[in-house]
DNA sequence: TGACAAAACGAACGGTCGTACTATTATAGG
DNA sequence: CCTATAATAGTACGACCGTTCGTTTTGTCA
């Protein structure tokens, strides 16, 4: 890899560390050159326009959000284990791979009303997230570990509030208990999502 | 009311708008007195500092929720009426009360890690929603509609991340079906939350 | 090693930020 | 109506914003 390809890695690996504490539009050319020890226009030289380094920023993110929580996933059995693991690994994601929480669901309130690039950018990652989701619980539904008339969309509604959940629990109120409440509503959600005959 | 009180709340009407859109660090003096037709130096006479007119801001927008939210339900009768009432309000809060979508979750992730007087004034509401819901669910179980052995915590957390996950759904990912989700999320929770022989 | 390209730098641009003053205008009570 | 006070405007400040440009340093390869 050339030098500025890997600087470029460092430049956006510290503007996801960033981003997750102040949000997308909170990270500053000056202050992530200031962290780097780079100047101003030396940093800016890799990147068309702040707009582009938030959007390189969600790429760099997506491809740790698939190292940390997809890979290691796809590595168990198919079906409810793939689930279980989905659901472990993510939860670490949301609250312990970056000092400022997840920056996926940050940038979601962010940007959820300023079209542009970025926020393509980012819908484009969510949904790539959401159908994951689902075809786990699809592919679960196939092994037979979740009923067959289980809506895996309905499964990834219901998964991605109780990541949100979880989140808010964690990271604003400080709850303690936020890591059983979480447990608890992923058990339930298990279990309702069971065959019939398998219930209870 | 003083002709200065009236222009401070015109004020925080538009910050609270404008904050939904933008976030809170996101409304600047300048713009906020554009929009206003005021000058800067006028507008800023009304608050000691910036952080001093997004904790207002906060006030602002948590007495409206109550108008909107809170007191409709109040008139419902108590348990199960009310909590449907809550959860229809709060829908409606969470969507289109401002062009923005919902003030405090974008507030709950813009200020999750930024310690200080916004955070705390933040907190503060957000804990008093909570509460509001648990004791929703508890008059719920007095009442006979929910189990005895529900837990409102829980039923909190649970409400709480549908209400989040269906804001999401709306507004970054523009899902037709977010409504019929959050019903069928909600009509579950509520199920699951009866006495046992009321259940089916 | 010398030449050329890539990368980083320093300085500067016009603009806007939050905030602090002073000056002006509008409002209200005697 | 006049005056005291409240409300708004004007101006300026230093800091930082994203961005551009020309220069200097660093790296690469014939």
């Amino acid at each position: 890899m050339s030098k500025g390809a890997a600087t470029c890695d460092r430049i956006l690996e510290q503007a996801v560390e960033m981003s997750s504490e102040v949000g997308l539009d909170g990270v500053t050319i000056g202050e992530l050159a200031k962290r780097l020890k780079m100047s101003k226009s030396g940093l800016y030289a890799h990147f068309d326009s702040k707009e582009a380094l938030q959007c390189s920023a969600l790429d760099t993110a997506a491809a740790r959000f698939i190292a940390v929580v997809v890979t290691p996933m796809l590595k168990k059995p198919r079906g409810l284990p793939r689930v279980e693991a989905l659901y472990k690994n993510w939860l670490r994601w949301t609250t312990e791979e970056f000092r400022g929480g997840c920056l996926f669901m940050a940038a979601a309130m962010e940007f959820d009303d300023r079209p542009g690039a970025v926020r393509n950018r980012l819908l484009q990652h969510q949904r790539d997230m959401m159908d994951m989701i689902a075809r786990a619980a699809s592919i679960a539904v196939k092994e037979g570990h979740f009923a067959a008339s289980l809506d895996p969309e309905q499964f990834a509604y219901d998964f991605w509030g109780l990541l949100m959940a979880y989140h808010h629990y964690c990271r604003l109120l400080n709850c303690p208990q936020a890591r059983q409440r979480a447990d608890h509503s992923f058990k339930q959600l298990i279990e309702r999502s069971r065959p019939a005959q398998t219930a209870a």
